[in-house]
DNA sequence: GCCAACGTTGGC
DNA sequence: GCCAACGTTGGC
């Protein structure tokens, strides 16, 4: 069992449409970054708990829980032309990205970047390093204990 | 809207 | 393989 922290712009989807979505299951397609896509495709496992986090927004932090809930498979939007994230180089053949489906399991209070950097024993995790942009991170499992069992 | 930081591209 | 130019992310 492993953790991670997903980033999604609430724009786009935020905590209450994935909880909104049937079965609160979303396909988190669109990662077009080859160190957020090897932990899709080589580290993720179905079951594993996700830390649902609000970025690109007026109050960026944590939103909620989540898990993950199917193994990786390609991602549609990479073959749709007229998708934003339509890659002319990925083919049917040779797919070059990769989703999975986000199951979407409750909201949480928001746990604020700036609360989340107040906090020592959050101090080595991912997301707070400096000059960090990935969009899937992983949690060590005391990050994620400190986070479920004391924050929220 | 600004800008620091990082990733990708492509000429050489 | 180097590296300058460019594009993107994302907090502020």
């Amino acid at each position: 069992m492993r953790y991670w922290l997903m980033k999604s712009e609430p724009d786009e989807c935020s905590i209450d449409d994935a909880l909104g979505a049937p079965g609160g299951v979303t396909p988190w397609s669109g990662v077009r970054n080859y160190q957020a896509r090897n932990f899709m495709r080589d580290a993720m496992r179905v079951g594993d708990g996700v830390l649902f986090y609000h970025s690109s927004c007026a109050e960026p932090g944590i939103a909620g829980i989540a898990e993950i809930a199917s193994r990786p498979y390609p991602d549609a939007s990479q073959f749709e032309r007229s998708s934003p994230y339509y890659d002319p180089k990925a083919s049917k053949h040779c797919p070059r990205w990769v989703c999975v489906d986000v199951r979407a399991l409750r909201k949480t209070r928001l746990l604020r970047l700036a609360e989340l950097r107040a906090q020592k024993p959050l101090a080595r995790m991912w997301l707070l390093r400096r000059g960090n942009r990935l969009s899937i991170t992983p949690v060590s499992r005391s990050e994620w204990k400190h986070i479920t069992g004391k924050l929220i």
